[in-house]
RNA sequence: GGGCGAUUAGCUCAGAUGGUUAGAGCGCUUCUCUGAUAAGGAAGAGGUCCCAGGUUCGAGUCCUGGAUCGCCCA
């Protein structure tokens, strides 16, 4: 029995603050966790998040994907640690910080003083710690945040540095002098993964320059987006297999690439000569430089080269070459000796680090540029207008294009000539291909599409930061260049003799050691002093070796790496695909250990999750004032609502348009149903408490609708788990609202009366039911579930403690007796015991259900209402079909109020037939002749198509394989269609019948079912049409008395003869329905207006009715 | 410029392997039920399945090209 009353307004919000209550008196986390302690282990990895901003939206739908099915896989039986974990290094939080001091650059931040400002960030990370454990625990995701990893902890860092030192090594670890993205402001050199967050659209000045060679009047056309590199220029290039042209545009001739001389000139350019890149070179080798003044270059000759990276489908083929801010410029500079590679010095870069323009740099006037931001607006203005006053542009032109900006402080990022340290992941390319291959990716596009793209154009991970707060580099260096990577802090110790309690800057700096290389002698070693480089490490490097740094691996917990390794399931928005779940792969493969517990893949399934757009399809921002403000929504609608939302709405990687008001819409829909079935139960099972538990244990069901509804939730538990394990929520959440549905307004509905009777086996029927969907329900909405479970049961002190339901769970809930009949019965079943899982029930009660909606269709059109009865149904149906809905005609007949229900075989006894071709079938046989087949059979005659299939039909469900045809046309029972010359003999679906509707009847017909009423209604159904009627007008009379509804009453009924006489027929149908003890009938049957509660006129069937009646004390 | 995904009713979404008349929920209109009742049921209106070609007897579904949106990469 319920424990508690029900209420059926319940406030779910209000519920759900009850529910945690409950959780946390009972420790129900922690003991769903202690009570797996033994069982298999099923990884899951949280992805840390940073705690330094609020938690919006989005981070709700990951954090409760994070937890339906480590929550299902619990309940399914394995161990499923869930260790939070927090993301606590890097710009954001440095960032955050230097805004709160009002700081702006690097120079600020050193004068603050790095010890204080690192200070501050470790205060600055947590910030929001306590809203983000408030919300994690307020959508029921479980996790363990008490024993949470953190990224900044001494032995987090440690792990960190034992990675990298394993990484360097295998030799993997390398200071380059590459060019790579840079953010000006933040001083820092970024990873690739790091420019993939930040790309913007914007236009921009692109400017057409015209360079003079050095020997000649030919000017060549060089096209570039980037003004600002020009002062950088030294050299331009051209593909050297390309066709270029000499063109002639009024007095001038120009020099570009063929495809492009109408695109850049306009139609009236003439082509004077064609050449190859190659040809160009040798031509002209040299052009008049540098473009811009500067304090150090003297005017002179500048190289032409030529390369295969020069594009010709945009601007002019020819692009200018600077060095210093251009990976391909770089590379072909070097090449060409312009510069030493090895010796970055002489590379030419009038840029300083922070994105301002040395002294060098000199305008037309010969004021210097020096301060100014290259990529300020004003500034590209004056330059192209310094470029235009120096003769060289041809023009200048808005370009929309999109372009890599700082992904946390949104400066744009400069192409940037820097040393910086990188791990060379493209050595190891195919290993993390590899990996991927035996990753599930949902969906599963990603494997190799996005994901699997980016792996294969994997460049190395710039893994350096010139930066303050992070996990230090742990790479100390001599004064000879001699490089030691430390791999812990005993092994720092030892060689310093120093020990920290704290190895972040600016105190890990000051550690040196006394360098352990032989010298250049090879005879003794080198002993000069090392010092640590001041680099720290990407953050997303620390996320990346969350697998084994959270649990400080391998200084301590072996076996709880081990054992937790790899995550069988991990989840973020797909935003991560080159963030976290690339770090992740990347950290395992680099440290992997083969064959070991470290091999890689980290990971076995992903869920990549969508983005999360507003109504009108716009990313949720704060600037935009758009966001969903999840505390807003909890309040509002509660956190089952939105888990369920989130859930069930669409495909989570799809992305979701949504506002507070979509979610409400799935509460009324699905959780107010559930809870409405449920208040309905607890209602009448209260009410019927004494006599149920005096009744003592019911017998297992034989109705045909008990079983029905077991089998279905049996089969919606199968399938749910089977949904759930192949992380498809989705489909597992749909089908579980189908069964709801199917039990609301099915099962509640065609056995109302049972339960008012207080029939057990309902009550049980019912009460298994709604604790299975309450089980399946358990990882989706874990409050309302928990709630229907406790009141219901609470056997375990949680939803969340019990298994995950099954077919065979649910034999054993309603009594054994079927269970083992079900594993002998094969397939069929016989009334009386047998399987929870009946199919052949469930097509039936589907055929039963839908020849109601026919059958009631059938009555809208007549307008006969269902409270007046009629005399028959008439089902067209043959065969199995007939069989199925005959085993149910009982539903049949009360829903659609008839008093019999006769079957035909077929459409024709009750009227004319329309016959089509079933072109599923005959499509294959027939092919190109198909139409002419279809015109044919519609041309045959129905009746005898009809006759013709009716006995197939027999044969065919007699067992026979398919009807067929003796010798030719003759035979009775089949019919040959002639197409093309071809002979063909039809069988039963070959053809389609389907039925007009005939005189008398009113018919409702669905592909080939139908469903005709006879609409006569004579005396006798009249007068029981008049009966109820008058029940309805009482019932409605006792509400308006305010009656409650088992008041019993004294009824007194007058007025029109035809109705007092109904009255008198059904007396005691009408007494029964209305509670009446005491009931009178007839011309002045009335209760005295002292005496009576409540007396009403009212028309009834057009006719009039006068309603007395008064309530009689129990 | 390239890659991935999306585009189906006013809205939110379903539509295995191509098959007869493309569905559901919400919203709207009408009717109905009334002992779960600020619920439930039935019917109706509402669709160039983004466009154009192609393959096929037959395309929302397969192919090619294009458009729009989103994400990602140059």
């Amino acid at each position: 029995m319920p424990a508690r009353e029900v209420d059926p307004r319940q406030e779910l919000p209000v519920l759900e603050q009850q529910v945690l209550e409950r959780w946390r008196e009972r420790d129900v986390f922690a003991q769903s966790l202690r009570m797996r302690a033994d069982a298999q282990r099923w990884n899951f990895y949280e992805g840390p998040p940073t705690a330094n901003g609020p938690p919006g939206s989005h981070h709700v739908l990951s954090r409760v994907f994070k937890d339906i099915y480590p929550r299902f896989q619990t309940m399914r039986g394995y161990r499923v640690e869930r260790k939070g974990g927090w993301d606590c290094h890097g710009l954001p939080v440095e960032i955050a910080v230097e805004q709160q001091l009002g700081i702006k650059s690097k120079a600020e931040v050193e004068e603050y003083g790095i010890g204080a400002f690192n200070e501050r960030c470790r205060e600055s990370v947590f910030t929001y710690l306590e809203e983000w454990n408030r919300l994690t625990e307020r959508i029921g995701f479980w996790l363990d945040l008490d024993d949470a990893y953190r990224t900044l902890d001494e032995s987090y860092i440690e792990s960190v540095w034992w990675a990298l030192a394993q990484i360097d090594r295998r030799e993997l670890l390398y200071e380059g002098h590459k060019v790579g993205p840079y953010c000006p402001r933040c001083e820092t050199t970024l990873s690739s993964h790091e420019v993939a967050l930040g790309y913007r659209d914007v236009v921009e000045e692109s400017v057409y320059l015209k360079l003079a060679v050095r020997d000649g009047a030919d000017m060549l056309l060089v096209w570039t987006t980037t003004p600002w590199t020009l002062p950088g220029n030294v050299a331009v290039a051209v593909s050297p297999r390309a066709t270029y042209a000499r063109v002639r545009s009024g007095d001038d001739f120009y020099v570009l690439v063929s495809d492009r001389v109408e695109p850049v000139l306009g139609e009236q350019a003439e082509i004077v000569e064609q050449f190859t890149g190659d040809e160009l070179v040798a031509r002209y080798g040299c052009y008049e430089g540098p473009i811009f003044a500067a304090r150090d270059r003297e005017p002179g000759a500048l190289a032409i080269l030529a390369d295969d990276f020069v594009t010709t489908e945009e601007g002019t083929g020819i692009v200018h070459l600077a060095p210093a801010f251009g990976e391909d410029d770089y590379r072909v500079a070097a090449a060409a000796g312009i510069f030493c590679g090895d010796e970055p010095r002489t590379l030419y870069n009038p840029v300083k680090p922070d994105g301002t323009y040395d002294e060098r740099v000199l305008s037309r006037a010969g004021e210097p540029y020096a301060g100014r931001f290259v990529k300020d607006a004003q500034l590209t203005k004056e330059l192209i207008e310094d470029l235009d006053a120096r003769g060289v542009l041809l023009r200048a032109q808005e370009y929309e294009h999109s372009y890599p900006h700082c992904w946390r402080c949104g400066t744009p990022l400069l192409y940037y000539a820097k040393p910086s340290w990188y791990i060379a992941t493209t050595k190891l390319r195919r290993e993390l291909l590899d990996a991927n291959e035996t990753v599930s990716w949902h969906p599963p596009h990603v494997k190799h599409g996005r994901f699997g793209d980016w792996l294969s154009n994997n460049v190395d991970w710039a893994l350096s930061r010139e930066r303050y707060w992070g996990t230090p580099l742990p790479v100390w260096r001599c004064e000879r260049g001699h490089v030691h990577v430390i791999g812990s802090f005993e092994e720092l110790a030892e060689r310093s003799g120093v020990q920290l309690a704290d190895h972040h800057r600016p105190f890990v700096d000051d550690v040196e050691f006394a360098c352990p290389h032989e010298d250049a002698d090879g005879q003794s070693d080198c002993r000069r002093p090392m010092r640590r480089v001041p680099e720290v490490i990407d953050v997303w490097f620390d996320s990346g070796a969350m697998p084994f740094a959270q649990h400080h691996f391998p200084f301590e917990h072996a076996e709880g790496f081990e054992q937790g390794y790899p995550a069988d399931f991990i989840c973020e928005a797909q935003d991560q695909t080159r963030g976290w779940f690339y770090s992740l792969l990347a950290v395992a493969t680099l440290t992997a250990d083969p064959g070991g517990a470290r091999e890689p893949p980290p990971y076995r399934n992903v869920v990549c999750l969508g983005l999360i757009l507003d109504e009108d399809g716009q990313k949720m921002s704060k600037s935009k004032g758009n966001t969903v403000e999840p505390w807003q929504v909890l309040n509002t609608y509660g956190a089952d609502a939105f888990r369920w939302y989130f859930f069930t709405s669409k495909q989570p990687w799809d992305g979701y348009r949504f506002s507070a008001e979509t979610i409400g819409e799935g509460v009324r829909l699905f959780l107010k149903q559930l809870w409405s079935t449920y208040f309905f139960y607890s209602l009448y099972a209260r009410v019927s408490a004494q006599e149920l538990s005096a009744a003592g244990e019911p017998p297992a069901p034989s109705d045909d609708l008990d079983r029905w509804a077991l089998s279905r939730t049996a089969g919606t538990a199968e399938l749910v788990a089977e949904h759930l394990d192949s992380y498809d929520a989705t489909s597992a959440g749909r089908a579980i609202a189908e069964l709801v549905e199917d039990l609301s307004n099915w099962y509640v509905r065609r056995s109302r009366r049972r339960f008012w009777d207080g029939d057990a086996v309902a009550f049980q029927t019912l009460r298994t039911c709604l604790l299975t969907v309450a089980k399946l329900l358990a990882p989706f909405c874990p409050f309302i579930a928990d709630e229907i479970y406790d009141n219901l049961d609470g056997t375990e002190a949680s939803v969340h403690l019990c298994d995950f339901p099954t077919a065979e769970s649910l034999a054993e809930a309603i009594g054994g007796a079927g269970h083992s009949e079900a594993i002998g019965g094969a397939g069929h079943s016989e009334a009386g015991g047998g399987a929870v899982r009946d199919e052949e029930l469930e097509r039936a009660m589907a055929l039963a259900r839908e020849t109601v909606r026919l059958g009631l269709g059938a009555r809208g059109k007549s307008k006969i209402k269902v409270r007046q009865p009629l005399g028959e149904a008439v089902v067209v149906a043959a065969g199995r079909e007939r069989e199925a809905i005959e085993r149910l005609s009982d539903v049949v007949r009360d829903e659609l109020n008839v008093k019999r229900v006769r079957f035909v075989a077929a459409a024709d006894e009750l009227g004319s037939y329309e016959v089509k071709a079933n072109y599923r079938k005959l499509g294959p046989i027939f092919g190109k002749a198909m139409p002419l087949a279809a015109d044919a059979i519609a041309a045959l005659d129905p009746a005898r198509v009809a006759a013709a299939a009716r006995a197939t039909g027999e044969s065919a469900s007699a067992g026979a394989a398919g009807a067929t045809a003796g010798d030719g046309g003759d035979d009775d029972t089949s019919i040959g269609i002639s197409v093309d010359g071809r002979e063909h003999m039809l069988a039963t679906d070959d053809v389609i019948l389907t039925m007009r509707a005939p005189e008398g009847y009113s018919v409702e017909r669905e592909g080939a079912h139908a469903v005709a009423l006879d609409l006569a209604i004579d005396d006798e159904l009249r007068e029981e049409g008049h009966a109820r009627e008058i029940v309805h007008a009482v019932q409605a009379a006792r509400k308006a008395a305010g009656l409650e509804v088992e008041d019993r009453i004294e009824l007194a009924l007058e007025g029109d003869e035809a109705l007092a006489r109904a009255a008198q027929t059904h007396r005691d149908y009408v007494a029964g329905e209305t509670l009446a003890i005491k009931l009178e009938v007839g011309d002045g049957a009335s209760i005295a207006a002292s005496e009576r509660d409540y007396s009403e006129q009212v028309v009834v069937d057009g006719l009039t009715l006068i309603i007395s009646l008064r309530r009689v004390a129990d």
